[in-house]
DNA sequence: ATACTTGCAAAGCCTTTGCAGATCT
DNA sequence: AGATCTGCAAAGGCTTTGCAAGTAT
């Protein structure tokens, strides 16, 4: 797994073999993505990655450029918004998600993970595989919390889909 | 893993739990979901589970519904509508998705695979844990298919959210 | 000059809800 | 009657695009 610099490094040559202008506003989203570990969405480039300091539109045009530059990727959460993660070749991504408080937690990839990408594509003749693997479930801070915890068949989505949740500056979806 | 059969069983099950009422709306969606292995849209409820014979918003509710009560699980890919499948415990969903013609591949889910489960649980201390794997390649028919097969590195996002494509009968996405 | 970027505003599209009428117990 | 369903229509919310102005080569 690279670290955030090698990240950096990887995402500009990538661009420098396009045709993409390297403006401020481009190199400061990807920057802010190459330190993320972890899917995040638009409204959070917006308001952490470049605080305000462009329109929606473009930091959305920018992040469907990179995705069509292969540099990022769109990775997929039930919710309506979109998440989007470093596309680096080989490197897919795990994540734990926390059902109760949100919270998101980049796993390693194990080898006999990555070993799953080269079984899939010698038995189907898939080529150019890679994988997206979440899991779910409740963190032990949540399990102690007697709201969520005490009724574990309580109705999921709701929580889920909670309007009056916001994005705090932690890894939460 | 269940047969289609016992899918349905169970799912009537746990509906009977539930003070929901087995309207024939409802027991015909649970059927069609319970025929599907692959998670499936409201659109295509509507076109191909009910055929037209409720509103939209009804079967939307009933969704939701089976939401609630943990019947269905809401799955995620990469686009803006919603997929659903049977939520059968211990039963985590492994799909195979070509990111050129869009058919999506049910894959079996391996012992190790399970085992990961319980590897999280025991190294992270997450309860109710299950995950979402999907893989993501260029399936044998359209690596032949010179149009996308050529250009490998050629942009997958206007492909991806193609306006015209329609959804077949098949299991596409 | 020409091509690329940016922002505003508007349009799209799927999701979600209010409300009244229909249905079941 | 009382509690549930259903459908229409409208509201929401994130995504996407047209167009004109700004910026770089």
């Amino acid at each position: 797994m690279k670290n955030n610099q090698q990240r950096m490094v990887w995402a500009l040559e990538v661009c420098e073999r396009s045709r993409m202008r390297p403006t401020p506003i481009r190199q400061k989203i990807l920057e802010f993505l190459a330190d993320r570990r972890v899917p995040t969405s638009l409204e959070v480039v917006m308001r952490e990655g470049v605080q305000g300091k462009c329109s929606e539109t473009t930091a959305y045009r920018t992040l469907m450029l990179l995705k069509e530059l292969q540099i990022i990727r769109q990775v997929s959460f039930p919710k309506k918004t979109s998440y989007f993660v470093l596309n680096i070749p080989g490197e897919s991504s795990h994540f734990l998600v926390c059902q109760s408080c949100r919270e998101v937690t980049e796993l390693p990839v194990s080898e006999s993970a990555r070993e799953l990408d080269r079984e899939i594509s010698a038995s189907r003749g898939y080529s150019q595989i890679y994988h997206d693997l979440e899991f779910f479930g409740i963190c032990p801070a949540c399990q102690k919390q007697p709201a969520r915890a005490r009724c574990p068949n309580a109705p999921l989505s709701n929580p889920l889909v909670s309007k009056t949740q916001t994005v705090t500056n932690g890894v939460k979806y």
